[in-house]
RNA sequence: GGGCGUGUGGCCUAGUCAGGACAGGGCGUCAGCCUCCUAAGCUGAAUGUCGGGGGUUCAAAUCCCCCCACGCCCGCCA
């Protein structure tokens, strides 16, 4: 299990150490914050079973294993009472920079794994909104992480083309439509026939048959209804990858959930799923999975034989488990039921499932969002209301440059407040949008940490040509190069938990670590080897500044 | 009614899965710092029943039980 980095080699190597000495598989090996490197609470755990304090399991540890930990894995160690410390010696961190001065710190090597990641897939009947790019977001961050581990991913997009939604849509388009406003994108005016046809739909119960019948034509594949469909869809598409684009997001695939069933794997799925013993079938066709310890139906097909979304989304899961080795989807709160009833019956059928991220909803002050009832606060109405007070903000400081450099400037700026504000946020938790919050560019936001790499940016421009030099010596250069070198287990910690928002925990401190350090010890004005050293450590913050922005997908801007 | 999630100073949030050494940050408030590498910065101060109550443990924000509040889900919708 050799990788490549030094902080976790060490880590590891403690670990199988103490792996030893227990002779347990799980062992407890701790960040040691400001005491340590690293720190165990082992003795604890090891005294119980042997009738001992845990301080003399500490001191008989630190006593057997001192040499071996100080030739393997470069620490010494430390019995604090019950507690075990590790320092890692002056060898570490030299070895740590040497690594994070090199492009792609961070990066390991490619690997043949492929993994597909499904993030976004919002309904195509309205533009993105603030809700929907938490999972872009999210979704976008992990991609960019799960690549910086060498894993070959693809990023999909499920379109959602033949559902109601959609058929309400292209009943707008046919009966209410009023054509798209001067200079409106075409998601935006999707939005608007939605919430016209919505409101139809409350008042007249003869739409509600046109809608149906559209559906079913949908399914039947009358090639005009198909091709309005199709249109509409296509349409809001055009919208979202503008929307995208400008946040940083890409997808490298739309799949269209209407193509499960033209190819046939949807008649291949039922043909599977009535040979498991939970198949059932009376009128309707659903699974049975109450000894998975879901209480409902899970139905597939209506009585008029026409299939449900959860039989389309099988099909779709069945076809990436055939080309990817490992599927992530990322989705709403809301499709924990269906997320977990769709891994169960891919279980049952003998398929690879995927791992699913839930994130909690956004919500306004005044309540839930809401396409169809036009409350919503859109992502580009977000980006244009940001990239205004970051220009006014660029504008003010920075007099010097011209109109051009401070529009690049603003809209990076932007960004970076948009998506740090929303991935600094664990999933699970539910949150309520804050316009003051978002145009908050200040600490602990992402303009905040990309200031911190155009400081450096501007340090080393200013320092020119300089030799590498190693020599550590203050408090601010110590903690600020030991959480440089833990970088590279950040990223893996995010692919392996599926956790980005340590990513923008760690980008932060960093930069917290960066801003005291160099106004503490100064650069430039200090000499020989102190000069070199803080240099280096300078470049290295910067290229691990750099590195952790590009995976949050923020600009790492050299100019502020 | 059932399921899932959340509840941490006035506000927002990390830590909870793998229990341990003073519960980290930020906003706001107050007091300071631009003859000094960009003040989107820095320093200091005040502010906490970690929702409530039981329990397990040498040790609980973290594990177990009960309760309360909020969000989401429970459709032959997607």
């Amino acid at each position: 299990m050799k990788r490549s980095y030094e902080y976790q080699r060490r880590h590891d190597c403690i670990v199988s150490i103490l792996r030893e000495a227990t002779g347990k598989r799980e062992v407890i090996l701790n960040d040691g914050g400001s005491h340590a490197d690293f720190a165990t609470t082992q003795a604890f755990v090891e005294a119980k079973g042997l009738k001992q304090s845990p301080l003399q399991w500490a001191t008989g540890f630190v006593k057997q294993y001192a040499d071996q930990i100080a030739s393997q894995a470069g620490a010494t160690v430390e019995a604090k009472g019950p507690y075990i410390n590790f320092h890692l010696d002056e060898t570490y961190l030299p070895a740590a920079l040497a690594e994070a001065v090199k492009a792609g710190y961070g990066t390991l090597p490619k690997s043949d794994e492929r993994v597909v990641i499904e993030h976004t897939s919002a309904n195509p009947n309205g533009p993105l909104h603030v809700g929907h790019i938490r999972n872009s977001i999210i979704g976008d961050t992990l991609v960019r992480c799960f690549r910086t581990t060498g894993k070959k991913v693809e990023v999909q997009y499920y379109v959602n083309d033949m559902g109601r939604q959609i058929a309400i849509v292209v009943y707008g388009f046919d009966h209410l439509d009023t054509g798209a406003l001067p200079d409106e994108k075409p998601d935006h005016h999707i939005a608007r026939v939605y919430i016209a046809a919505n409101r139809a739909l409350e008042q007249d119960p003869s739409v509600v048959d046109e809608v149906n019948q559209l559906m079913q034509k949908v399914e039947l594949g009358v090639p005009d209804v198909v091709r309005r469909f199709r249109s509409a869809v296509g349409r809001c598409l055009e919208g979202f990858e503008v929307t995208m684009h400008r946040l940083s997001v890409s997808h490298d695939r739309f799949v269209w959930e209407s193509e499960f069933i033209r190819n046939g794997d949807t008649d291949r799925l039922f043909g599977r799923i009535k040979r498991i013993p939970e198949y059932r079938e009376d009128g309707k066709v659903w699974i049975d999975l109450t000894a998975e310890g879901f209480e409902k139906e899970y139905v597939l097909r209506r009585s008029d034989g026409t299939s449900v979304y959860a039989a389309r989304d099988l099909a779709y899961h069945i076809w990436k488990a055939r080309n990817f080795d490992r599927m992530i989807d990322v989705l709403g709160a809301d499709h924990k039921l269906i997320g977990a009833q769709l891994i169960a019956t891919l279980r049952l059928l003998g398929e690879k499932f995927p791992e699913i991220v839930h994130f909690e909803f956004v919500s306004l002050p005044e309540g839930s969002m809401s396409t169809r009832a036009g409350k919503f606060v859109s992502a580009d109405e977000l980006m244009d209301e940001v990239t205004m007070k970051a220009y006014d903000e660029v504008t003010s400081r920075r007099s010097d440059l011209d109109e051009d450099s401070r529009r690049r400037i603003a809209h990076s700026v932007a960004i970076a407040a948009i998506r740090y504000d929303i991935v600094k946020v664990s999933p699970e938790k539910s949150t309520v949008f804050d316009w003051k919050e978002a145009l908050n560019f200040e600490r602990q936001s992402g303009p905040y940490i990309q200031y911190a790499h155009a400081r450096a940016c501007s340090i080393l421009e200013k320092a020119g040509d300089f030799d590498f030099a190693f020599e550590l010596k203050t408090p601010h250069e110590l903690l600020l190069a030991r959480h440089v070198a833990r970088f590279p287990a950040v990223i893996e910690d995010v692919v392996n938990e599926l956790k980005p928002h340590l990513l923008a925990a760690y980008a932060r401190e960093l930069a917290d670590h960066f801003n005291a350090f160099y106004h503490f010890d100064p650069v430039l004005q200090s000499e020989g080897m102190s000069r070199r050293s803080r240099l280096t450590l300078v470049l290295a913050v910067r290229n691990t500044l750099s590195e952790a922005l590009g995976n949050l997908g923020i600009d790492a801007i050299r100019t502020m």
